[in-house]
DNA sequence: CAACTATATGTCAGAACTGACATGGGGTCA
DNA sequence: TGACCCCATGTCAGTTCTGACATATAGTTG
């Protein structure tokens, strides 16, 4: 939905912390974005620990290793539920998903 | 995906508070079913503490009733994505998704 | 009783997502 | 250099999800 603001969002690449509103998303668009970005770095975070590249991750998962890289790059055409599945895939528990989920992303270092 | 199992699980009506492998579920599938029905309780609560019947959600949500419904029943036809779209809707903060997520499901009273 | 409200459930056309494939770029190694 | 890896990005046909609609059940009110 609203491929106006996917796009632009896309477009920009963030940088800072906060993923909010430096594009007029609205509270509840930035709340959406910003907990599929945890998941999107979450699910990162899982597989290289794991030691696994994004094809063997791909062929456990019955998905393509160009998904799994659109997954970690928060694509927007990817869904959270894709995500969710693929964390629980490598075993992740509801808990280290919600644990995922707040975690406070640091502020890149300047 | 694979509908037989989802059609046993709704067919069965949870009692208990574990959802798990009284079915033949691997573990894997008993999580995201878990997930799921966190979510979808969830939904419930936010809603009527909210005062809000399904149909004035489902305005607001650019939804229509008879998905809100499917989704607090934990209907398999709804997916995580729109759960977590319509408690973000409600003003559900990403923390409290994760906390609804690790909420513990508690035994029904005998 | 009818009328109304709230919720549940089935169906389906259209929208959104997904896996697969193609391709490009950056690294490493001999 | 060529031969491998690993990852990113674009495209698209086939699958899945979604909103809308119809309809049913239950509770309430007059």
């Amino acid at each position: 939905m609203d491929n106006v603001k996917r796009a632009k969002l896309k477009a920009s690449g963030w940088t800072i912390g906060s993923t909010q509103d430096f594009l007029g998303l609205s509270a509840e668009e930035a709340a959406l974005v910003e907990l599929r970005l945890a998941l999107s770095r979450s699910l990162r975070t899982w597989r290289t620990r794991r030691g696994l590249s994004q094809v063997e991750l791909a062929k456990r998962l019955k998905s393509s290793q160009s998904r799994i890289a659109k997954m970690e790059a928060g694509d927007p055409s990817v869904s959270v539920d894709l995500l969710v599945r693929s964390l629980i895939a490598m075993g992740a528990t509801p808990r280290d998903i919600a644990q995922a989920i707040v975690q406070p992303r640091r502020a890149l270092a300047v």
